[in-house]
DNA sequence: ATCTCTATATGCATATAACATATAGAGGAG
DNA sequence: CTCCTCTATATGTTATATGCATATAGAGAT
């Protein structure tokens, strides 16, 4: 997923944010919310507030991030019709997803680690400024 | 920048990380190597080791970044000739890029909040898992 | 009928990322 | 002198990501 898993001439060798912090944050957070349980694509809409999205996130992302999902494995999900309004998915994570999960944990302890360093390097020049 | 800063129709309003937790942070990080001190884009690719980017970044990436940073005024540049060598440029921070480097330094310590908010539930969810 | 809410999905323009490649001066090996 | 390498900056190409608008559609209320 990372550097760590290629190390050939490739620069990154991955997709999961070799020069950014993070990229795709959503993605995690749509594991470990289907982790908890399963749900459908509108709920997790408003259950991503949780994770600092805006009350007002294009949901359009949000039902593309989860058929990237599908597409790769990750999550599983089949029509719920029947109660009333419109059918709906109900999405669930797999073994694999799972996995997938505990991978991007590790990835964003990484990258919260360069924000302590950059918050600490910013801190420690200018922390005599306003004297 | 974010949010905080145009509450109208638009779902993020900004382009520092409205959904992703940071976007393009090599920016933050090359004005707080400027802040520290002058310096020419090949010495930045190797400091930006400190805050977790590849030995062998994409020299590319870097050099764009520095154009883009410059035509927004964060940065000024000027060739440096004489000693030997290429001629190569002399990056130095602007007023408004040391602005803007408090207005990441706000930002990126927002985003660690999220990285630190999802790394919590996590471990909640997986600390009885191997027992 | 029309409006609104729930629910999912697509289209499109632009931005960003990853990688390869181009250009060019200087110094050393042969 | 020619080739190679290191320093140093920059561009081109392709794939993916993002932001936003918009389409579709069932159900209940006015």
């Amino acid at each position: 997923m990372c550097d760590h898993h290629s190390e050939g001439k490739k620069r990154h060798g991955c997709h999961c944010g070799g020069g950014l912090p993070v990229e795709k944050f959503m993605q995690p957070c749509l594991l470990l919310l289907l982790k908890q349980r399963s749900a459908h694509g509108y709920d997790l809409i408003q259950l991503l507030t949780e994770f600092g999205f805006s009350e007002r996130l294009d949901p359009g992302s949000v039902y593309r991030n989860l058929r990237r999902l599908e597409e790769d494995g990750l999550v599983t999900s089949h029509w719920d019709v029947g109660e009333g309004g419109p059918a709906r998915r109900l999405y669930s994570l797999t073994d694999e997803g799972e996995e997938m999960l505990h991978a991007w944990s590790v990835h964003i302890r990484q990258q919260r680690k360069r924000m302590d360093d950059f918050l600490e390097k910013y801190q420690s020049l200018f922390e005599n400024e306003d004297l």
